[in-house]
DNA sequence: CTGTTAGCGCGTTCAA
DNA sequence: TTGAACGCGCTAACAG
């Protein structure tokens, strides 16, 4: 492999030359670059990362601290945070955390031993201090879940106005025993579809009814989904509408209705969150809220850089659109 | 950061000494040892990564090339090449070719360009020549696809005795008349499992009617699932049983025969593979071969790191068990 | 506009 | 068993 040196000696020029043309920082006479550029051409030169990297002090990788890649919902944004790495010359160092905060802790600290420039966080509760400090010392963006109390810089949609318009709409088809199946965890989406819920129905008139609220499991479990529904659809009266936080959960209640020969949506209304389950695997297709996962990836890749880079101007929140997607599980209550 | 000359400084040796023991070649002496750990406790001293990569001339970076990383089935798979990855001190390259041999270059080029030390392929058409040359110059694994024609190192199942296992169960349970959704693409796993449908058919002295083998999309869509399981449902006599290469394709058949008003199994029963979509979100559970995904990604980052050691007897291929789940989507046929 | 030179921190000869 | 010294390839002062 060709090395700087071997370049500067072909064109004629030093090292310090053909690196400045690389950086593309200070001019260079046209006539010398062009001798550079050939000597290049003829010599098939790459830059050595490794040594670039020594010298820049950065390691060119991105720490991604997931609870699971798995995940489809996480897998769509390590998706789109991947191409945008590639493209900008990072490699990924994939943490799964299983939701574990120490195991989260354990992973930022990749930061400290100088393996990765940057990190990328989804899915942290709220309430952990301890990241402040870490971001103070080092580049640090959070996807979708983020802590408004802490100002750290982060991309998500408004979760708030989503639910919010999700939920007007069941009120809008004429429902008024409306359910909600949320979730055990402390991410401030939960916190916001919650408020968002609650708030809307009030604005509407609509008195709250503690039983319909309910949560299921961390991790927005199937399983959690459909035994949480059964027990919603066993209150008196009968929700005629559930609005789930997330697809999975939506299935698990469309199959709870199922079981108790409840049919979906003339019975009962399931609507779900984020668009990437397979909501349109099975009839009822399911009437969701759909998040732009890759994007959301992309633009957390973006902001990333965009801090490593020190760049001036950064903005500290992103907010992305989401779309409430009308399909085939959501229709008016039968008798108003 | 404390630097290693620092410890060496504080611990009273040479550097030379320091570098010795912390990459236990050589011997030294007990004492100074002592000494120099010690030391390194003391100034909480970590070997900068970069400075060693580049005296080593590597990455510690693996490329990993998928063609889409938010399938299921791959992102199980790069679950567990990340996890031994990150143990072994390695990030990930991640590259989505979407099925592109172009692409699929294009990602190797990394190697090319020392941004990675060795690649993690998977789901390679068969029939490239061209990366039997990348695999002479660079640590390359395939993982659950191959080319029996081509030497590279990799791990996967026992497709063909899966399948003939599956297809067997089916006869076993009285089919005569089954049928299998296969795919386009050209990978050695669609191959094996073809053969295997045809051998243990001709074995149980069943014909093979042509009519009862159709091909589905490349990435073995749903929707193709699904028209192709409706072709399939129209032939007469009308097969009892379909044989699916993937769940989602299995998905579809069901959902095919459902829209056409028969059941699963009692109708006709439907197998799938893989045992990574949502096989028990729905009803009928999904009778398929399972594929341990995650301990496929696990031994195929081992398998490359022992290339990149350049180990001695290393193991050219590394075959994983599989297991045939009997779920409720498959049932003995009405009339026999 | 260009060249000289000094490290970045480590691993590894070679000599003692 | 240990130390001195060199160089991996590049970037960034500084000098011209």
């Amino acid at each position: 492999m060709a090395t700087m040196a071997d370049v500067a000696k072909e064109a004629g020029v030093s090292v310090a030359t053909v690196s400045r043309l690389l950086n593309n920082q200070e001019t260079v006479s046209p006539e010398t670059a062009a001798r550079v550029f050939a000597a290049i051409e003829k010599l098939d030169y790459e830059p050595n990362i490794l040594a670039r990297n020594l010298r820049k002090n950065e390691s060119r990788v991105i720490l991604i601290i997931s609870p699971n890649v798995t995940n489809p919902y996480y897998a769509h944004i390590l998706s789109g945070i991947g191409d945008v790495a590639t493209k900008l010359g990072y490699s990924a160092l994939i943490c799964n955390t299983e939701d574990d905060e120490e195991r989260e802790r354990e992973a930022l600290d990749m930061l400290r031993k100088h393996r990765a420039d940057g990190a990328i966080l989804m899915a942290s509760n709220i309430g952990c201090k301890w990241l402040l400090d870490y971001s103070r010392e080092f580049p640090i963006v959070q996807c979708s879940e983020y802590d408004p109390q802490v100002d750290i810089p982060h991309v998500s949609i408004d979760n708030y106005q989503a639910t919010q318009e999700a939920v007007q709409y069941l009120v809008n088809l004429g429902h008024r025993y409306i359910a909600m199946i949320s979730s055990e965890n402390q991410y401030i989406s939960t916190k916001l579809r919650m408020q968002a819920y609650r708030d809307t129905l009030e604005k509407n008139n609509i008195a709250i009814d503690n039983e319909f609220i309910i949560c299921a499991s961390r991790d927005y479990s199937f399983k959690s989904g459909k035994s949480k529904a059964k027990e919603l659809l066993n209150v008196s009266p009968r929700p005629t509408a559930i609005f789930c936080i997330s697809d999975t959960l939506a299935l698990g209640a469309i199959t709870a209705a199922r079981e108790l020969g409840l049919s979906v949506p003339q019975d009962v209304t399931v609507v779900g969150f984020d668009d990437v389950e397979h909501t349109t695997m099975f009839h009822p297709y399911i009437t969701t809220v759909a998040q732009p996962c890759y994007e959301l990836g992309q633009q957390s890749a973006y902001l990333l850089y965009s801090q490593m880079r020190q760049e001036p101007n950064m903005p500290r929140q992103l907010v992305m659109d989401h779309k409430l997607i009308v399909r085939e599980s959501s229709a008016s209550p039968k008798i108003v």
